[in-house]
DNA sequence: GTTGTGTTTTAGATTTGTCTAACTTTTATT
DNA sequence: AATAAAAGTTAGACAAATCTAAAACACAAC
């Protein structure tokens, strides 16, 4: 039994809010917040819970809020699963920058066909995040483990490669995509100013400040020593990161935004 | 200007109706035969096409049938163009089959996004073509020419390879794919047998009789000289083709079926 | 423990796209 | 030309998804 076959018959407005449920039920989510995510009215999102409670994918109760079922969980996994697949069919394949590819695949990834998404995985070599570093629900459910660390931890004088943003708003994103921190593009942490966190990195030709807060988002994955990219030069200072750690992430760290 | 900008906000209903529109006014069409071809009842076909002449894409009179209007052929060229480029896309990229492709790229057509489109196309290559030998619509609205001829009227003893099928129904697809009589496969014309125009194919390894109503369905592209496939026997057994000559196709030869 | 504020639900309307059933127009036949 | 058959249209209903406005509920504060 793969998480590829939703349960039948789903609209796109339903695998909406279903994935909406998905990424903000914790464990429950309330019809305000829910119909905020979906750009609806509360009024909107209490009918269409009503309908997806009677087909078994929601645990709904009046006034109470809703939660996934587990047959809701199998549903909305597929269709993160699409959803990210696309993604990384857009920003690999066709080029498109990882602050372009989630409007396009909000569409693509409600096309149904379950063999189509066995052959995208297939070609796109089944890959086990997308542009943003969110981990692809594999075709028999499990979900990858985080694709790295935040940059925010890692110690001074490592090289690392970006993987992707923890936040996936167009500011981050198209802030880094101004100054190169791309995917795939490869980094040394010179050093973390005292004063505020900032983070000096160096590419092969470039010196790139960065606020302490985009640090804090930006999954990275260290490389052995030695392969580091541009400067050599190790000049760690203190290491007092003045942000405090991640909170609601903690406890779901992934899976939330698709 | 080009043909990849819809008139704005075209619903899928509405594009593909127009894409029915296209596909089979020659150049009216009334509205049973429409409704026949997107699956619906006449009443439905009647309110959408009111709906599309007051958007000024075709050209209504009650009890007269339609025809497209300049606007409408070429917002029907931009879903055709799409559609087309999808297939090329599942058969070439993803490995589906000519008689996979069609149903998936209904749904992948109306994905609404000129960028999507552009690098879509940049991808593949700018093809000219769809897996069925069908014409894609070029970004700037020019059409290409015919991919072939039809293997109906390729003298006897020439070497080809196949480029389409005039005939997109699954029995003719499913049955060339059964027989390998796929695109890109390349052949030599044996013979033309007298009685009935059966054609003798031969492979590298396989020698094949297909019907002259399969022939008369197929688009080839003649090989050059010495370049044939399989055996160079040659018994050019006369060319008296017993089917007559198309009919329909000869005025809108291209562009329908989508 | 009442009250107020904010959240949630219901009721009723709207839009898109569809249907069936009844009616109208066109056309083909005699 | 009259009329039957075919083709096309209208009327009324329905389902999905949404909205606004009004009513119902929850809970925190007093």
């Amino acid at each position: 039994m793969t998480a590829s076959v939703p349960a039948p018959g789903l609209t796109s407005a339903e695998e909406n809010y279903l994935k909406a449920v998905f990424a903000l039920a914790q464990p429950r989510i309330g019809t305000n917040a829910l119909a905020d995510r979906v750009q609806t009215k509360a009024s909107s999102a209490t009918d269409m819970l009503q309908r997806l409670a009677e087909k078994g994918l929601v645990d709904y109760e009046r006034y109470k809020g809703v939660a996934l079922t587990d047959a809701g969980r199998i549903a909305a996994a597929a269709v993160v699963r699409r959803h990210r697949l696309w993604e990384v069919f857009l920003a690999e394949t066709l080029g498109f920058g990882w602050n372009e590819v989630h409007d396009l695949a909000e569409e693509l990834e409600h096309v149904q066909s379950p063999e189509l998404i066995r052959r995208l995985d297939r070609f796109l070599g089944t890959p086990t995040h997308d542009p943003h570093g969110d981990p692809i629900p594999q075709a028999d459910g499990s979900w990858p483990a985080a694709a790295g660390i935040l940059l925010d931890q890692l110690p001074p004088g490592t090289a690392f490669t970006v993987v992707g943003a923890a936040d996936r708003t167009d500011e981050l994103l198209n802030y880094l995509t101004q100054v190169g921190a791309v995917p795939q593009s490869s980094w040394t942490l010179l050093e973390v100013l005292p004063f505020d966190g900032t983070r000096v990195l160096q590419d092969d030709d470039r010196r790139l400040h960065l606020s302490a807060l985009a640090a804090k988002n930006m999954w990275v994955q260290a490389l052995p020593v030695g392969s580091g990219a541009g400067a050599q030069a190790t000049a760690p200072t203190a290491g007092s990161p003045t942000e405090d750690a991640p909170t609601r992430r903690d406890l779901q760290q992934w899976g939330d935004e698709t």
